[in-house]
DNA sequence: AATGAATGAGTGTTCATTCAT
DNA sequence: TATGAATGAACACTCATTCAT
């Protein structure tokens, strides 16, 4: 077996990247609507109005796809951060950052399900939690760079553990979930500030 | 395919319970550790000392048994539940509850994998979030229903995303782990006690 | 992939000796008639009867089974060797081991497939030239190692080159084939004998 | 699947005939390295420095790669039969031939390989035994069809098994192996010479 | 009831061959 | 004419499930 994960060829001409978007769009639905394991490459192919060999010619494995999935979302993910604005009260702050990531699970059936998987989220949440920890240096620069980690970490996981209970749950509103998560995250952001001997900004007050 | 979830015999003998039993909880440790579609039943058979035919004796398929260990879980929770002492300060009630529930996840290996998964969770996340439901009705009878669903809720949606991100930072102590969680529900308690304008406890200001 | 060429398990029951010998035999007698590329191991299987997965509940993997068929072909070399009897004449002797190498190759469709094969032969021809080594030792004793060691070579391949060839020329008969291998062989012997200066049987004069 | 073995078009531009030259010297060294099967014919056109297309532009498939080259074998060989020199001692143009066709395995890494293959080797033979029967001929017209048929059918199996045995004994020198197949040759010749009542000349005596 | 050998549909992947550019 | 991306039948091998013993 190959155990390369890296694209086969990244494809140049206008054709082939559409090919390659659509094949990996196509991976993205079927992977967030049945599972990893339960999808067949041959599935995947048909759909994306490919043939198997043509797949394989870009994605050495099925592992490959996943990997090339999780690369769009930090690239995509890359591009959500430099767009945040810093200067506005720390409420805004923290519902457009939730408010962004949420479109973004919205715009991608499959992003919850590698988020949330065992196996290979760990970069996405890296880079997710160096966005939210990059933010609090700027907007709480006397803050310890342990209350740093730890609302970077609980942030994520936080909007993990909604994410995640939410594809469960398609009766609750977004807008409803959108405003307990700022909720939540504000609230825990509060008692760390709180312990750290910061001053309480009065919009979370 | 036989797509029956049932098991197929609920087992009267003591000789056959305890080979259910121990079923389960291989399939458990071996879920957990290799993930469900690579387990395969001929294993699970093995490392139980039973034949497959015995296996599927008991159950009808192999999806049986995952459903078979979540009405385990569900069955243990509900043992839990009955201990709980909802006389004492609310901080300790959700460090009560929050600290039972990572000894069950560490009780059972496979617990979390199933927690976590999609296609497996929606029923424990119902139980848990009645649990919590159920508590604060006896704690705050002056609280919405709609406040208290929402503290369920996100009670889940947290202690979900703090296990789930766990999995892939041992390097975090599990104390620290269970100090922010409480931190987190607690804070957020706060704030929607808040806004429902019932008095904070002072323990939680 | 599974490298390991040893067979899973070892039929103990008779009903799977058969099995595995009804298997094996096949797989010779399609990889003498097509080629071992051009032969698939469903091919296999159902040919003898067997699904493809009985078939590898006892090869893990289709060069186990080719494997299998060379340690078959040794087996019964060896057991061919012991009824040899050194005590006649050497035109004799080469004439009844060139007879039951023949015997042989004609019992065993396959067998000059492999014996002849770049990759699969080094063990048989070692066998072969040992058989031809040892009885050398015997009835020479005078004989230096390096005029045994070049007879048995020079057995072994003259052997291999008119077996390989009368596969392709199917109207030569087989038993003129015999004599004229035994007239070469002898021959080559008397040459090797008289360069080491050993008088010459009148046999073979 | 198209079942023609013969080339497409035989090319007639020079830069054309450069081509085929070079894909088929290419597929000639990786059957040779690596077997007929495993080659694909991608990989023949890339190492080849031409696109697959063009491969097929000339050979209808791959079995007519293996036909061109042993064309080209026989071509060549063919050119080797005029350069033969019959006006000198038995034992000088034996070794000459046997010389000849040894230099021919080394300068074609894959002619030893369709040499022995089952399934490519009958038109080599014939035109090799061929040559030594006219050579016979040339030299012993007396001699009876009969045995000059079966001198130059051993003398092909000898050269073939010898061939094929030293693929696997690389320890064994060229020398060495090229004085004893000369040695069983004039062996059985002076056999046969005798069978047929001929006179036998001095050198091989 | 218990066994485990047997089954065969289905998986990921390759590669000879075609054909639009 | 030359290209090489695209095709899809076919392969080795697995594993959930059955059933004769």
């Amino acid at each position: 077996m190959n155990d390369d994960l890296t694209m086969r060829k990244v494809p140049q001409q206008k054709r082939s990247k559409e090919r390659v978007d659509r094949i990996l769009s196509v991976a993205e639905t079927l992977f967030a609507q049945f599972g990893y394991d339960s999808v067949t490459t041959n599935q995947i192919a048909e759909r994306a109005g490919v043939s198997v060999g043509s797949l394989y010619q870009f994605f050495p494995n099925k592992d490959a796809l996943k990997e090339a999935l999780i690369n769009r979302y930090l690239e995509e993910m890359r591009q959500d951060k430099f767009s945040l604005n810093t200067n506005q009260p720390i409420s805004r702050i923290v519902r457009e950052m939730v408010g962004s990531t949420f479109a973004f699970s919205q715009r991608h059936a499959g992003f919850h399900n590698l988020f949330l998987s065992q196996f290979a989220s760990a970069r996405l949440h890296e880079q997710v939690m160096e966005g939210i920890y990059g933010m609090l240096g700027k907007v709480y620069p006397e803050m310890s760079e342990t209350g740093r980690f730890q609302c970077a970490f609980m942030g994520v996981a936080i909007v993990k553990g909604i994410i995640a209970m939410s594809s469960d749950r398609p009766d609750i509103a977004q807008e409803t979930l959108l405003d307990e998560i700022v909720r939540a995250l504000l609230a825990y952001l509060r008692a760390v500030l709180l312990l750290e001997g910061i001053s309480i900004p009065r919009d979370i007050a």
